[in-house]
DNA sequence: GTTGGCGGTGATACACTGTAACACTCGGGC
DNA sequence: GCCCGAGTGTTACAGTGTATCACCGCCAAC
């Protein structure tokens, strides 16, 4: 239950590629991409499952140097707000963003009710949908977010397989 | 901003008929609505805007009666459970089931930035294309939380008239 | 070189959200 | 009377998030 393995391009070789991303997005903003964001990124991006600010926070202490929660919280902060990571809000943690647009619109998350994983992906005819829906509701949207918990293509393969 | 009224059906009258719906719901499961379900539920649904735990808590709690959020926790499980209230994950609050469908599938929730008030609607056309999304990804949900923040018509409307 | 401002970080404390565990009450059946 | 189960009261505690202040490093100004 605990050593599942990633699926797609998430796990350890997904935070390379979080972070080169990160790297070119600060540098492009001219905002500061420091060791802590850093570092907070690559924990989060090392995972398929969200993570806690707290788990994170023991994730990256170490002998001789303590985390304390309140400072991945601001790491946190910066990095969702530049679209790097993203909040979960039913499960009260986070995830690394998987794509490349970082605006962080119309993200449609998948949650694994048996592994953990997340998945992320873009349902653009559900936001046209949605779109329509509020415009006739006369409600303006800015924010939304959309979370399905159930059971992965994986295991359900796996139950198929085994059962 | 504390004095904003209902729009539809919410408000202190909108309480009864959620009690009035709840006691035959009680009845026809043969499920105890017990007091402190009873005030839980009308409390929550007293208020267009969603409540959390402790709010409750304070608001059923009068000089010679203390009710501890642990109870309402209980009486929210219960009523949850039961589709009579919603819980909020945006916001870790409950809002009182503005329908009498009672089985909790396919809710959008509209939370107004300006007035925090809170609208339930149903959206098949978008439950449809979801529905299609998840199947394409070989995912099986098994509950989803839509739930978009803006501002609502009322809010716009005011908006438009001052400005 | 020193000073002062500013963003980021460390640290403590605290508020808010939610759960575990146990005792008690109340009603119904034996 | 006794047991039993559901609901509730109570305390304690775990998890989540924020406020506040001090410190540090960097850079710009003097």
């Amino acid at each position: 239950m605990h050593d599942h393995a990633a699926t797609h391009d998430h796990g350890c070789g997904g935070a390379q590629a979080a972070i080169a991303r990160a790297e070119r997005l600060c540098r492009e903003r001219d905002l500061q991409f420091t060791r802590l964001r850093r570092d907070v990124l690559t924990a989060v991006a090392s995972q398929t499952r969200p993570m806690g600010a707290y788990d994170i926070a023991e994730a990256l202490s170490e002998p001789g140097r303590r985390v304390a929660a309140v400072s991945v919280y601001r790491a946190l902060d910066f990095l969702t707000e530049h679209g790097l990571v993203h909040r979960i809000a039913s499960r009260n943690a986070f995830v690394s963003c998987g794509h490349s647009h970082t605006d962080g619109a119309g993200l449609v998350f998948l949650i694994c009710r048996n592994c953990g994983t997340i998945d992320e992906t873009t349902a653009p005819e559900v936001e046209d949908q949605l779109g329509r829906t509020l415009a006739k509701a006369g409600f303006r949207p800015i924010s939304r977010i959309l979370e399905v918990e159930g059971e992965c293509g994986a295991c359900l393969g796996q139950a198929g397989a085994e059962g």
